[in-house]
RNA sequence: GCGCCUGUAGCUCAGCUGGAUAGAGCAACUGCCUUCUAAGCAGUGGGUCAGGAGUUCGAAUCUCUUCAGGCGCGCCA
């Protein structure tokens, strides 16, 4: 029916006198046909009229009644209404509203999903939280959003990759490995261990793991020979140290830590129901030593393009373009690149794999960072526009009523894992989806897990299992009635109707969430439809209508079921069948 | 100092590519379980959309500004 209106527009906007090309492609970019948002102002709702006004310069009244009396003379609706400010509400015969209903139970899992994407190549890079210690509640919100959005953009007809960049190289894991051989060794080294290093019970129990396989021979004098006072000092030379008194140990202590806490890693996404395409190592691009690795060949082609230069010893890339402060160092005067640099090779990388677009979710605190990137796409030749980033803000967790500390000092943090065994990895998903990414978040435990109409998550799901449940019962009591709308359709049975305008909205909602980015809009639109279905039960006792309403009933509600199924489904959370 | 985010009912938040009377839940007060799951429903009260100025036929929504809060600003990663 929406395209029997559209059509109806372009020929009225076209017959309008003195109307140029311009304005017209102005107005038809600018309008839309939505679901109105109360059955009282009809079905269907227009802003055409006020939205030529302002561009014409006229009156959007006259616009909205010559519009109004032109649609009502194609016959194909029973009402339509020039009202307010200058809006058109449309009111469609009765087959065409609730035919809604068997479009839903047609299409299934399908309902909702479009081609707004047009088949674009899309990359999400998410969480790619460093591997030197386990996933905490802030990656968690990272994974929530990035998996959710990949599913939002797959069912809006976009090709997506989800990607996890491992930084597999750097001083971090040598801390991390030094960590972990300290611990290992420490009845030879009377204990030491140095402020720097990571702390957290599980260095222990890596520690632990490979203990059989290893001997360390190691003695507190010759490790701690010459060791500076300043921490950031005194953890690169115990891991100089280390290094030059048993590299062969090293590299094992090295690869095998960085395996299990990726492995973990890997294992709590996994229980987190966040599956990724593709872990990219930031180890495969290379060394600057390396004469062909992709690290040392990007930085030589910025060089060659002017856009990286020499100064006090270092190499800078020049990131004017985007504005940043200043420019940027690429590789140190000691001749060591910067994670900048390796992060410029992964993007000239991923340019190469032929991504429309490219997405990555970042931490707030890494804001500052994202001019820099964009300079260092433009140098490369591509297109900053290319990289949309989304900063997924800190979340902050409540338990009766106390903020949960997250201290990374101590070694001590609610972990992802830990958050996923108290509250279970849907409500999990469920809370960190329920506010836009980029504001920041209060997550109450205590909530979650409340058996309150204020724990939206039950909410949604209680509406989904008493319709589960109701249809077992109609199935069981009639078991040969069969799909049937009439009484609906007909109106002799119109209770239903809020509820069939409602889920005709879905598809809208799911293209809004697409293009913005913002999986809460779903969140919201299930719990409005979930208020409308507890509603509606309460209300009326479906199994005491006659069979023709009840078989009609049931053909509604089951689509009404399978719309809260497919959003949650876009969340990546599990309905449930039972409460 | 610069940048980003935020300020909507007592509390937690929707609404923000401008549109029809600003919405939920909680808390307070009233009702509804001998019938399909009361983790539910119905109702009452509660708002200068932080303050000010501007753009517009129209501003919670856009611009500027003031105030308040959070975060970030390394040749760290």
């Amino acid at each position: 029916m929406i395209e029997v209106i559209d059509k109806e527009i372009k020929k009225f906007l076209s017959s309008i006198d003195n109307i140029n090309k311009e304005n017209l492609d102005a107005i038809l970019q600018k309008f839309s046909i939505t679901i109105s948002d109360n059955l009282n102002k009809g079905h269907l709702t227009t802003n055409v009229c006020m939205i030529a006004a302002s561009i014409l310069k006229a009156n959007p009244n006259e616009l909205a009644i010559n519009l109004k009396n032109k649609l009502q003379g194609i016959g194909a609706f029973e009402d339509v209404q020039a009202a307010g400010p200058g809006f058109i509400n449309i009111t469609l015969y009765r087959k065409d509203f609730t035919s809604t209903i068997k479009t839903i139970n047609e299409e299934k899992e399908s309902y909702g999903k479009s081609n707004l994407g047009k088949g674009q190549k899309i990359q999400i890079e998410f969480v790619s939280a460093n591997p030197t210690g386990p996933l905490h509640v802030g990656h968690g919100r990272g994974a929530a959003y990035g998996d959710a959005i990949g599913r939002i953009l797959q069912a809006t007809g976009s090709f997506v990759e989800k990607e996890y960049y491992v930084n597999d190289a750097g001083r971090q894991i040598d801390i991390l490995t030094a960590s972990v051989i300290l611990k290992l060794a420490k009845k030879d080294i009377n204990n030491y261990f140095p402020e720097n290093a990571y702390k957290g019970k599980y260095i222990e129990e890596i520690g632990t793991k490979i203990n059989k396989t290893i001997k360390l021979k190691y003695d507190v004098k010759s490790l701690t020979k010459s060791i500076p006072k300043d921490p950031e000092e005194e953890i690169d030379q115990v891991i100089a140290n280390l290094k030059s008194l048993d590299n062969e140990s090293w590299v094992l202590v090295k690869d095998f830590s960085l395996k299990e806490i990726v492995e973990s890693i890997k294992n709590d996404l996994n229980i987190f129901n966040v599956d990724f395409d593709n872990w990219f190592n930031e180890s495969s691009l290379g060394d600057i030593n390396q004469e062909s690795s992709e690290i040392s060949s990007s930085i030589n082609k910025l060089k060659a393009d002017g856009q990286a230069y020499e100064k006090d010893g270092a190499i800078w890339l020049n990131t004017d373009i985007s504005g940043d402060d200043k420019h940027r160092v690429l590789i140190r005067d000691n001749g060591r690149t910067t994670y900048f640099a390796s992060d410029v090779a992964y993007h000239k990388n991923k340019i190469e794999r032929g991504f429309d677009k490219l997405i990555n979710v970042w931490g707030a605190d890494h804001h500052g960072y994202i001019k820099r990137i964009e300079a260092s796409l433009e140098a490369l030749g591509s297109n900053r526009n290319k990289l949309i980033v989304k900063l997924v803000q800190f979340a902050n967790l409540f338990k009766d009523g106390e903020k949960v500390k997250m201290s990374t000092r101590s070694g001590e943090f609610f972990t992802l894992k830990d958050l996923i065994e108290d509250i279970g990895a849907d409500a999990a998903r469920f809370y960190y989806l329920s506010k836009q990414a980029d504001q920041h978040l209060d997550f109450d435990l205590d909530l979650a897990k409340s058996d309150s109409k204020e724990n939206i998550f039950y909410y949604i799901q209680y509406a989904h299992a008493r319709i589960v449940s109701l249809e077992e019962k109609f199935v069981a009591n009639y078991p040969s009635a069969g799909k049937d709308v009439k009484s609906i359709e007909s109106n002799s049975y119109n209770e239903c109707d809020k509820l069939i305008h409602e889920i005709s909205r879905y598809p809208d909602v799911v293209k809004k969430s697409a293009s913005s980015l913002q999986p809460h809009l779903i969140i919201y639109y299930l719990r409005d439809l979930s208020q409308l279905l507890h509603s509606y039960y309460n209300d009326n006792h479906v199994l005491s209508e006659s069979e023709e309403n009840m078989k009609a009933i049931v053909q509604c509600l089951s689509s009404v079921r399978q719309v809260i199924s497919n959003g949650l489904n876009l969340l990546g959370i599990s309905p449930m069948n039972k409460m």
